[in-house]
DNA sequence: GGTGCCGTAGTACCCCGGTACTACCCACCC
DNA sequence: GGGTGGGTAGTACCGGGGTACTACGGCACC
């Protein structure tokens, strides 16, 4: 039998939660909070197998809370549901220990094997979000050859477009990139259009994402 | 309908995953390979949707299989299974560019719930497995993030914000953003407006520089 | 009950950015 | 010579973005 803590501001979510879990013998509901500090309190005084927790409530955010109930080292498990897979969320919840993380729109019993399989110590990731984790976590580690094979959008800019997606990446203006280069603004805004259609970016600002997405552009300190 | 091309060196797996696949209507079995060099060759010519990949093979094994299907571009999504969950097999899977990762040991729907998931380019890994990588993945992404010392200007944002700054980041304009996140484009400019000054960025590409150099934006595959 | 903060929403205004053109110069190559 | 590609420059136009306001309901805190 799998304890589990649901924390949700909404009731009706809390309701279908439970109505869920108390419907098959293996988990059973024991406990509900409505934001991060009852959660808190209440794995600490139910002590659950497994916290159920929502990311977006007033007050402490299921994140913050994840982070205490997981330092406090009861051996509860988190798993975190979420309506938005935004990324953040995601790297946030993991980095506060989470041991899951799923999105609302699963199906019973995806949610249901998730919570058993978090209950026996294993971990679950939606495969939505899965996706997007492998590709980070083989960007953080290439030690194997980085693909000769560069963006075809890419080699198609001549050195000077090039140059000129570089300034669009710093996050430079017509105006600033044209004094900088000691061009017109008209010269720069011809630039700028033939980089967008080359890349096939509808605005400059697509074409700083592409350039932070092609190693054009490094994040900066600070 | 999900075509698969299985490949393992044993004929009895092969067979047993043919009966499995073939049991469900959304699944056929196009194809089977003994090994590394035969799954490129029927992978280039049956064009699978998704490749069952065992790693422990005579000869080319799984994983350099793996990266020249997916080298190859065709689109098959490949999907590797072994028996031993050892830490090497998985990294060096991922790395090749497998885009799931599961025991032999699954339970027959596990399987199949993991092809569709590779098949419509989602990303499956075992749950068992999942634990670990995630504990690897948090000790390679520690950005400051975890409790300490986070930007200043990050933290003065709002959580709705904060999700507004996210958008940004993806290039949405703010028409976009509102429909995404149901509101009007007035409130949209309110809170861009907000983010905007909290962080210091006199326009919406700054905010995506911004985002990007403190990873509230992620590089997206293509 | 008052005071802020937050999220929502609106109006009005201006400017930058993007597009669609055209045009000229230069280097290079048939 | 003529053609091509790249770099430079201009005009004209329009829409989205950003700013400056105001406004209101909900909620937390005192």
């Amino acid at each position: 039998m799998t304890t589990v803590l649901v924390v949700d501001d909404q009731p009706l979510q809390r309701y279908g939660f439970r109505m869920l879990l108390d419907s098959v013998p293996e988990t059973e509901v024991v406990g509900e909070a409505a934001h991060g500090a009852e959660a808190v309190r209440k794995a600490a005084e139910l002590r659950p197998d497994v916290v159920l927790m929502d990311v977006r409530m007033p007050g402490m955010d299921g994140i913050e809370a994840t982070r205490r109930i997981v330092a406090a080292g009861d051996r509860s498990r988190v798993l975190v549901l979420t309506t938005f897979d935004i990324d953040e969320y995601v790297y946030a919840a993991l980095r506060a220990g989470a041991s899951g993380f799923l999105l609302k729109d699963a199906r019973p019993e995806e949610l249901l094997a998730g919570i058993r399989a978090v209950a026996v110590g294993d971990a679950v990731i939606a495969p939505a979000l899965t996706r997007r984790l492998l590709h980070e976590f083989t960007r953080l580690v290439p030690p194997g050859g980085d693909g000769s094979t560069e963006d075809p959008r890419l080699s198609s800019l001549t050195d000077r477009e090039r140059e000129i997606l570089v300034a669009i990446g710093k996050g430079w203006s017509n105006g600033e990139i044209a004094s900088r280069f000691v061009l017109s603004e008209s010269t720069v805004k011809t630039h700028v259009g033939r980089v967008l259609s080359k890349i096939g970016a509808r605005d400059r600002i697509q074409a700083v994402i592409f350039a932070y997405d092609h190693g054009l552009a490094r994040p900066q300190a600070g």
